[in-house]
DNA sequence: TTTTGAGTTGTTCGA
DNA sequence: GTCGAACAACTCAAA
């Protein structure tokens, strides 16, 4: 190094696609030296369990618009294909940087890259330095009970929440100094060239300012009536910014500094909040990622693994048109109503008692927001054998009832089931109690145009709750 | 230490 | 169609 001149620091970006609002950035522009921001396509992420064509699409968009908007302040993203404990020292080698500095993430897999690239770096001298950025709390992980253990109920987690510290929002810088020379970028690859194929046909497009876009949207006419509308399917209630939270594309906590007061942004701050909880959850409880938080039900449960039924609920042809519409919009979209998540996941796990970790693994592989703490902590929770204290009986769905409920006019079925377009209002949440004549004249013959239930719901939530106390 | 209040989002049955 | 009761007791967090 010269004297005088500051080093440059590579700036590793991960799941905090974003030049707003991001500590880490800023702490690297504060240096004062060259900042390399780099990207690295680890093919653990894009081939292992949790690999997602539609996911790594927006993933791949998101780094586009990155590096787009790092090329309008003077820089460039730098994107390797390898292993991050690989390719980062030897990227903080070429790029003569001291150190790396990244956004700080909870989940199991997450924990151990970072460690085994931080062991990589202090071999040639190197830290590696993580900062917040990818919650609305500073460090949702220390948040405690006053007896400093963590918690397990929402409620009380949500009251200490409100009282933890938030860091400042800041502004994006409108220049990031490069490199003199540069450093290769490397290319951003297409979806095929790194094996996957999209899922969605009808997806949300990814980058930040995409995300700016519809926060601000959502912000001016979505906020004020959010608690009345977010439970409704049919019409966009809810913020639909899940993908863009997800990738860090839009910050959590300048959406929450961002609220106005009222009941709409007090109800969309408690579910940014859920986020935090379940981050909270799967960093002080790792092995949730794998078997249920109850250790009552860890060995004894006996789950299904009934492939045809685990294929009809899949496909959207379970003969509930809410679950079958819930199914068919998460394969159009990457996306699913958060309400229809529930029924969706209810009916797997009740109706069919089929293993909750099939249906988090269905989601993990279409949900282009699919999250690793707030999809496991739902699936969980919606299984009952997660961080929740009500009985099981509480938590088994009716799907018709529900789709009278929050889909009365039954927009948000005929528009994923087609096939029940000509159905009579009064018989759409079960078609199968349509005389033959209403039937043919609907155009829709339960058994040749539209499945018949696959199991009857009263007698499947009978044989659940025997299946649960058993396991107790 | 013991006690107390509370727990995201319900469903079914029978009067 | 509408209403209240029963479901089955348990664990967590804080005083």
């Amino acid at each position: 190094m010269l004297d005088g001149m500051p080093d440059a620091v590579l700036l590793w970006f991960r799941r905090d696609l974003r030049l707003h609002e991001h500590p880490a950035l800023t702490a690297a522009l504060e240096r004062g030296g060259a900042v390399v921001p780099a990207f690295c396509l680890d093919p653990r992420l894009l081939s292992g369990r949790h690999r997602s064509g539609s996911r790594t699409q927006f993933l791949l968009e998101s780094l586009r618009a990155l590096d787009d908007a790092l090329r309008e302040r003077g820089s460039r993203l730098v994107v390797r294909h390898g292993k991050p404990e690989l390719e980062l020292p030897s990227l903080a080698r070429e790029a003569g940087a001291s150190e790396v500095l990244a956004t700080g993430d909870i989940g199991p897999y997450a924990r151990r890259r970072d460690q085994a690239v931080a062991r990589a770096l202090a071999e040639r001298g190197l830290a590696l330095r993580l900062h917040p950025g990818l919650f609305v709390a500073d460090d949702p992980a220390a948040i405690h009970t006053s007896q400093g253990t963590p918690y397990t109920v929402f409620t009380p987690f949500h009251r200490a929440w409100l009282r933890a510290p938030r860091r400042p929002v800041l502004p994006a810088p409108s220049s990031v100094p490069a490199l003199p020379g540069g450093l290769r970028p490397g290319r951003i690859p297409s979806l095929a060239a790194v094996g996957l194929e999209p899922t969605a046909s009808d997806p949300a497009p990814g980058g930040e300012p995409a995300g700016r876009r519809a926060m601000g949207r959502f912000l001016a006419d979505g906020v004020p009536g959010y608690h009345r509308r977010n439970d409704m399917l049919a019409a966009e209630g809810t913020s639909r910014l899940s993908p863009y939270l997800h990738f860090g594309c839009v910050s959590g906590r300048e959406l929450e500094e961002r609220l106005a007061p009222g009941e709409g942004p007090e109800a969309f701050r408690r579910q940014l909040c859920w986020r935090d909880f379940y981050a909270h959850v799967l960093r002080h409880f790792p092995r949730n990622a794998r078997s249920e938080h109850q250790a009552r039900y860890r060995a004894t449960m006996r789950w299904s693994h009934a492939r045809r039924e685990f294929d009809a609920w899949r496909e959207g042809r379970t003969g509930y048109p809410l679950v079958d519409a819930a199914m068919r919009q998460l394969q159009r979209e990457g996306w699913m109503h958060n309400r229809a998540r529930l029924v969706a996941g209810s009916f797997l796990t009740k109706d069919l008692g089929i293993d909750w970790r099939w249906g988090e693994r269905w989601f993990m592989r279409l949900l282009i927001d699919g999250d690793e703490a707030n999809n496991n902590g739902n699936w969980q929770w919606i299984a009952s054998v997660g961080v929740d204290t009500q009985p099981p009986y509480r938590r088994i769905y009716n799907p018709a009832l529900h789709q009278q409920r929050f889909d009365p006019d039954g927009r948000y079925v005929r528009r994923h089931v087609p096939e029940l377009h000509g159905v009579p209002d009064g018989y759409l949440a079960e078609p199968w109690t349509m005389p033959a004549h209403v039937q043919e004249q609907a155009g829709c013959v339960i058994g040749r145009d539209y499945p018949a239930p696959i199991v009857d719901h009263l007698e499947a939530r009978r044989e659940a709750l025997e299946r649960y106390a058993a396991a107790r």
